[in-house]
DNA sequence: AAAGGTATTATGTATGATTTAATACTTCAA
DNA sequence: TTGAAGTATTAAATCATACATAATACCTTT
């Protein structure tokens, strides 16, 4: 590692590209001048030269942030900054197919580490009117809860529900975006074969819980929800 | 100049800029051919002309896979497929300052919500050396749990070993992630004043679950620990 | 003053030239 | 034969420039 043909100015970091560099440059440009959402940024040209690069640099630098959702850029506006969406970029990564199987077990994992979390949320800020939806949501559900074949669509209606309860967006999206690997995991022979059925609390019952319960009493009630799911993997 | 092309991909009004398209179409491209990981993939100008798009709009288009990891390339070697990496670009993406309030909110849920689902992963897999590992770091506190000046280098410490043994390697890569905004969070005037100080779970007390309880106990041990926290949400 | 046309502007796209770094190739000497 | 040093080649990285496009502002005409 010849560090003294290295540039001074892309010293710290190890960066290797210029595209990298402008691209923190941009963010530190931003902050140094306190950017609000909404605010537009110099033209690309402007920044060129403020950052000493040619446009199509600027422009790579910006086609990041641009995917991100932190900038948003009309045609003759300009660039202007926007609230970056965390989780629209995970989403369109999130093929299932091409992640490594310790990824997808990490997701497995996740949600469930999740659902079980949210007890507290939930119970802060649900309604009645929710747990009747939920109540609803369970009726169509075979009541028989020997031998449920996992039901996708079902299964999407009630989990969704609950982190729509919670209030909570970016939660919400999470589910959004863990589901389909959750699902692909459960297929594919990544996890033990079924152990045994035990009983478990079922839908149901869990919306019970949201009724008559408490955020403890939820969190037992879930994690006694994916037992199965536990068995599995450990 | 191939007017033809260009009208090719109208479909529901939707902003498509040709780096846009080519962005889906590389992917299509790739998936057509079966490309695994490893494979190097055209040169940009082959691909440029197999697109029907400038080579500019080729490199702004790998520009984006590329920081989602989903390619990587050398200077001769020319671009690879690589396994693309989930978090690193939501690491980028996590500038506290530009988040708005009700995703800096979300976060902050989201940390206490992880942290007191994740009992069940933490029991399966904690060992002795990890408990005399977090005895060790919590030796060093001031015992006095009264106004423990929230203390961010020992936060991470303690709570970045309990993602740890969790072994879920994605989920200690949400805590890299999550922190920054969780500190943020807490200093900016977002969440109410501190209502008072009652009793609640030390770290010691953690550890000490950890060592003789259950996965419940830890949960609700840790949702005390968050007491706090709650208080200052609801 | 309103309608409509024109000029301007900043991004979007295209193209070619130049630089850089990695690889392949060649040469020459021990 | 080996191997070390130097050269050529390749493809990406960067730069510079020109033109296209669409949105905005400006101006003219009635």
């Amino acid at each position: 590692m010849d560090y003294a043909t290295m540039n001074d100015d892309l010293r710290l970091g190890e960066q290797t590209s210029l595209v990298d560099k402008a691209e923190t440059d941009l963010l530190d440009f931003f902050q140094d001048r306190q950017y609000k959402i909404g605010d537009v940024i110099p033209k690309e040209v402007e920044l060129a030269t403020q950052l000493g690069v040619s446009r199509t640099v600027v422009r790579e630098a910006l086609q990041r942030l641009r995917m991100r959702g932190m900038v948003d850029t009309k045609k003759k506006r300009g660039t202007v900054i926007t609230n970056p969406d965390l989780l629209s970029l995970l989403e369109k990564t999130m093929y299932p197919g091409i992640l490594d199987d310790e990824t997808l077990r990490d997701i497995f994992e996740l949600r469930m580490v999740l659902e079980i979390g949210m007890g507290d949320l939930l119970f802060e800020r649900i309604t009645q009117r929710d747990i009747d939806e939920l109540y609803a949501i369970v009726a169509n559900e075979p009541t028989n809860t020997e031998e449920t074949l996992f039901n996708a669509e079902q299964e999407i209606l009630f989990h969704g529900k609950l982190y729509e309860i919670t209030g909570n967006r970016t939660l919400k999206r999470f589910q959004r975006m863990l589901l389909p690997a959750f699902e692909y995991v459960q297929q594919s022979g990544l996890l033990k074969k079924q152990v045994q059925r035990k009983k478990f609390v079922s839908h149901r019952g869990l919306v019970d819980v949201l009724q008559h319960g408490t955020p403890e009493t939820f969190r037992n009630a879930m994690r006694n929800h994916f037992e199965n799911h536990f068995q599995r993997l450990f």
